[in-house]
DNA sequence: AAAATGACTATATGACTAATTCGGTCATAA
DNA sequence: TTATGACCGAATTAGTCATATAGTCATTTT
């Protein structure tokens, strides 16, 4: 009996969570109202603030899901007997491909965009955050086996991730978007060889 | 005596461009009026539209203008004796750290970013778009001289100019600003050596 | 008794309208 | 011939007010 109603407790807390998502994937956060997520779930408006203290929370939530998932799906790209190089390409590349289709992530792009809305804008700029630290993580551990050469990790990932964000999204705002193997190799060609000609060999 | 009116009437031209670009400036091209640039201008209004055929164009020149002279600061930056990356970082640096401190452009910035004024957002662009091209013949010349590997110097410009970007704009948004040096070293050390170790020497 | 509900409230939003401002014109003045 | 500023329709703004929204809480349901 306490179980089941532990179950359909959690149950509810999780469609809650669910609804709250479809919706601030369909809508953004603004135009979210709690009405409609609780029409969404199912429940009553109330039932929503006897699970979260207020909307921003609810908000908030949802993000911490979304990046711990990213972060997941980033860590799993990372095979143990591949290249620091060919790892962090795989792994870059697939959180930021999977950014590009993911409709709550475009949805507060386009809000932040073109309203502003700051809890979008602070939302992406955790996601960011969380890619920055996830690259900032395995340079140093590149840097300690001398796969690269010394430098300061934390600059050293923000730069990698605007570069990729460079090739990928703001590239194709003017040109064809390049391909996988595209940006793989000019990553390669610019960071890790240098435009600078190497000795053959 | 035609000579006289010939010069009166330069000056006024010029006048109003002055005047436009200032208000331009302090107050954007949305909140600038003609009203206001004929006032700065100490001429009529009816007498702007006789040397521009509407705001627009008279904005246009302005930019015109201001791309013309951004490209002669770059160009001086490039001095024959020193290498391509001496020359492009000089000529970057300039450009860059000239153009956030210019009111122009640093209000059309705002401009765009705030109310999304597609004036602003156009002549924004034409100043990449020629900082892009500078890039890209210097970058032509330096790999017909066998100074850097073969690229596509149209994307290598484009990637240099959203480092330069990140470096000089981006990082300071969170981080303590990097002098001139620091970007200076950091461009050496990512595009030009890689971050893969070289063979000594 | 505990959990869920939805009517309720104070505030925020945005639709609507009146008034103003603006870009551009042109008859007139210099 | 050139310069002017009053003038015009279109666009923007300010002000108002009805509606919508986030969050609460007395009541109902389980």
């Amino acid at each position: 009996m306490v179980k089941k109603e532990e179950e359909t407790c959690i149950d509810k807390r999780q469609r809650i969570l669910e609804a709250a998502e479809r919706s601030f994937g369909l809508f953004g956060y603004k135009a979210t109202t709690m009405d409609q997520v609780a029409k969404l779930a199912g429940v009553a408006k109330g039932t929503i603030y006897t699970f979260f203290k207020n909307k921003e929370e609810l908000f908030n939530e949802i993000i911490d899901g979304l990046i711990t998932s990213m972060r997941k799906r980033a860590e799993m790209a990372i095979h143990e007997e591949d290249s620091f190089f060919d790892n962090l390409h795989r792994a870059l590349y697939d959180i930021l491909d999977f950014r590009r289709e993911h409709q709550l992530t475009l949805k507060l792009s386009q809000e932040f965009r073109e309203i502003g809305t700051n809890n979008a804008k602070a939302a992406l700029e955790r996601l960011e955050n969380m890619i920055v630290k996830f690259i900032e993580r395995h340079l140093q551990i590149a840097v300690d086996k001398g796969e690269i050469v010394q430098v300061d990790p934390h600059l050293t990932a923000f730069i990698m991730l605007q570069l990729y964000i460079a090739l990928i999204y703001k590239w194709e705002e003017r040109e064809q978007p390049l391909s996988r193997e595209e940006i793989a190799q000019l990553f390669q060609r610019y960071l890790v060889l240098g435009l600078e000609p190497r000795a053959a060999g």
